[in-house]
DNA sequence: CATAGTTCCGTAAACGTTTACGGACGCCGA
DNA sequence: TCGGCGTCCGTAAACGTTTACGGAACTATG
């Protein structure tokens, strides 16, 4: 005898009422709910998760998707680990589970996600690292599993979505820049489809154009999201016969590698070209001083978490607006990689 | 009508074949098989995870336990997910899926894992950071779930243990150090009940002794295992009034900071002060080149997985041996951090 | 033709919960 | 005394699978 029923007979009691007491149903004596928890203590009885969830078709765990494998793996990093953080103090007031649903770089995402979360594994997934075409979203959205997407996708199927506001990062990075009196300003991309790429570098291509430049394509490089991308940027950038006099990288590890490849070539970073990246625990500890963009991760946690549980009706009720649908700005920290000016001919 | 009835239904064939079909079961024909599979997909057909959770007493599903939270937030970087490589490389023969459980730091862990894991959520569990002292391993232990620890414990329930052998490391270190004439030596430990602090501290205690030398305790640097602890114990060993002339940092991240603090000084590793630390992607990019100790953490990835198959009776026969209790040596990867010598007066 | 064996499929029980329903019992007011 | 009401509890169905069992149809063998 197992389960409930050991708990039941151990009481000689029915395992309705046992059920009941272990759930905090009111009608109940609570006499017999005391000595219903004592002895589950006691005989260390856990509810089955399967069991209660073929009942009740919930299973009170949230996923979160990412990707493992090699080259990105540098954008794990401490990156989702902050996010996490704020996500889990939504989650934790409601008695969900937060777990990452771990995408071998040799399966196809999409089926990674039908095959695990299709069969009712999570009530809700959140997406990260959205493609530009993302299948992931068209699977949830025809399953009717809740989710939210931190990235926007052309792939719209209503979801709501959260995104860094890599728009105005470029926005602002090009007109300081500009300012500055740069002239010929390179720019980072992922290496992937991974939407941002697109976002972030045609809104620097219609910035530059709107103080009259162009960005020149021998000036967009591709990396791959970690240091040795960012050092491979740095090469192919020391190598151009006519290099840009300033560079923003879209990525947070990058201007590690970056850094180390124009050290490599007594090139300095705020004296030699103009530096612009994004905030990270390591950033903060270049020399020269990055200027870059953070934002708090936490709060980003924190609002992926209110957006999604206001997209599912049993927790509508707590997060009637939610945060869907919103650009999460990025704030400039003022280092000395960009203090280089150009001082006109 | 819902799953597979409603598969059966439209089939007019009974649920019972359609299970066997679904699932590669010889008896039934191919024909047969053919068509509900075609249906499946026809009808986007996927079977439900508690249902066959329930019958089978199964899931398929290994967890990971991590802890999510700022301080140990640098300790996650690329470490994991290269270790999920290796580990999602051997499970995806057995059609096992791997997810972190990421517990909160707000959350006592044994909590965490007897609520999400005593459940049966999991069929085994890789446990990481194990502390000294470790109430997880004695849950496990007595629910009869099967595990695998990185890292070793004074918590013996017999379990099998992976670690990585900072032994070897402490001794290669200090052995090296003293060799190139250096009498003064720090080292640093995590700020917390991490095991390998106790383990790493130790061995270089008694190496020094071997050696006739003093470990002192003002040489031994309590750090948070990120750039932030790294900045910190730099710090600190500059104020001291007789700076140690070498010192042993044994988390991947803390260089970057320590570094820092250094640079700050003007003190120069491998010129001023001789430093050995622990590979990292970024450890590759620091300057002077960090002298580091480097193993494959995919290597470690696949010996988990198939130390914890071995124990696990379904899969045992593809694992007789497993690779239990296995100190995971590291490799002297050599850089101009620690070129200081010591000529003796 | 009888028998045995093989191939395939349907039936139904079981996994461990939750919960709708109804019943037993005691209490109160009419 | 009776009906009504509130409190508490037991019964049993249901959730979606898998699988042991048995049987029907067919084939092979003598």
């Amino acid at each position: 005898m197992k389960g409930i029923r050991r708990l039941a007979q151990h009481l000689d009691i029915s395992i309705g009422t046992v059920s009941r007491a272990l759930n905090g149903r009111p009608d109940v004596n609570e006499e017999t709910r005391r000595r219903v928890l004592a002895a589950a203590k006691e005989l260390g009885y856990v509810p089955n998760q399967s069991g209660r969830s073929l009942r009740q078709g919930t299973t009170n765990i949230i996923g979160f998707m990412m990707q493992t494998g090699t080259e990105i793996t540098g954008q794990g990093d401490t990156f989702f680990m902050s996010v996490f953080d704020g996500v889990q103090a939504v989650f934790g007031r409601h008695k969900l589970d937060l777990v990452a649903l771990l995408c071998s770089s040799e399966e196809d995402p999409a089926d990674y996600l039908s095959r695990v979360v299709a069969r009712g594994f999570a009530d809700g997934v959140i997406l990260s690292a959205t493609q530009r075409h993302d299948a992931r979203v068209e699977l949830l959205s025809e399953r009717n599993i809740p989710f939210v997407t931190l990235g926007r996708t052309l792939t719209d199927a209503g979801q709501p979505w959260l995104d860094l506001d890599f728009e105005g990062m470029a926005q602002a990075s090009i007109d300081r820049l500009v300012a500055r009196g740069h002239r010929r300003i390179a720019v980072t991309r992922p290496h992937d489809d991974v939407n941002l790429g697109y976002v972030f570098v045609e809104r620097c291509r219609e910035a530059l154009a709107s103080h009259g430049l162009a960005l020149e394509e021998e000036l967009i490089f591709r990396s791959t999201p970690n240091e040795a991308g960012g050092y491979q940027v740095g090469r192919e950038l020391l190598s151009l016969d006519e290099r840009p006099t300033a560079i923003v990288l879209i990525n947070e590890t990058i201007a590690i590698g970056f850094y180390r490849a124009l050290s490599e070539a007594g090139v300095k970073p705020g004296r030699d070209i103009a530096v612009i990246g994004r905030y990270s625990p390591h950033a903060q500890f270049l020399s020269p001083s990055l200027t870059c963009f953070r934002l708090s991760l936490r709060d980003l946690g924190v609002a992926l978490a209110e957006t999604l549980l206001s997209t599912m009706p049993v927790f509508r009720e707590h997060y009637p607006h939610g945060t869907a649908n919103k650009l999460w700005p990025m704030e400039l920290v003022e280092g000395a990689s960009d203090a280089l000016h150009i001082h006109q001919p």
